[in-house]
DNA sequence: GAGGAGATCGTCT
DNA sequence: GACGATCTCCTCT
């Protein structure tokens, strides 16, 4: 597994990028380990009373079906998982632990359960609401710690986003008329590396997990040369 | 810096 | 009643 590259420029509110577009749900429509692949580099957005919260997606794992262990789905359908099972490109919201959200998204036609959780994004619009959103004062020039903060981790992102299940379980992600859309700026994720789930006890043999290669933004342990 | 434990509650058996 | 796709704080080295 690479380690974090250090000298990451921090987001760039007036850099140049394209209008991101709604990613169509075909896309959606496909194993989960290619679509988890596949949505690293574009945009998880959040637009709410004329705001735009906004964040690039580094790090994801794929959940199969019935025949994976780890996943949500691998006891059948339940009322907390149907999602799963349903059409793809929708947004499937948990709560664990009794404190975190995550999000997820359904893949794979109707009738087969499979979905991608997405562990980690890098802030790109919206950065002090997604700070008040996690309760956290940014400095003036925030520094990449501090950013990293905010959305490196799966309930950390649900918190920053304001996601919940009561409010975005079951919402099409595939459409813009949703508060919470994936959209495609045509930013190309060049080098892409997997590796095994974490979090999990079960199934955890399978290379299933996947982030952009020294993206500091991802989850888990924080590279040494971080700091803390 | 690394590792461990507690928090806290929905879901499933 | 047990467990869990996590996070944060605290302690130890």
């Amino acid at each position: 597994m690479a380690l974090a590259r250090t000298d990451m420029t921090l987001p760039n509110p007036s850099a140049k990028r394209k209008v991101a577009k709604p990613i169509v749900r075909k896309f959606y429509n496909r194993d989960p380990r290619i679509v988890a692949r596949e949505l690293l580099g574009k945009l998880l957005i959040r637009e709410e009373q004329g705001l735009r919260l906004a964040g690039r997606i580094v790090e994801t794992e794929a959940y199969l079906g019935t025949e994976d262990a780890a996943a949500h789905s691998a006891a059948g359908k339940t009322a907390r998982n149907f999602i799963l099972f349903g059409p793809p490109g929708f947004a499937y919201v948990y709560f664990i632990y009794g404190v975190h959200y995550c999000f997820n998204v359904s893949c794979l036609p109707e009738g087969e359960a499979g979905g991608v959780l997405i562990r980690a994004l890098e802030p790109i619009e919206g950065l002090e609401a997604l700070a008040q959103n996690r309760e956290i004062e940014l400095s003036a020039s925030p520094r990449l710690l501090e950013l990293r903060g905010l959305t490196s981790g799966p309930g950390r992102l649900a918190e920053a986003l304001g996601i919940t299940r009561e409010r975005d379980n079951g919402k099409d992600v595939t459409k813009r008329a949703s508060d919470l859309w994936i959209g495609d700026d045509g930013y190309l994720a060049e080098a892409i590396v997997d590796g095994p789930r974490i979090g999990i006890t079960k199934a955890t043999e399978h290379a299933l997990r996947f982030l952009i290669a020294g993206n500091p933004y991802v989850s888990g342990k924080r590279p040494a040369s971080l700091g803390r």
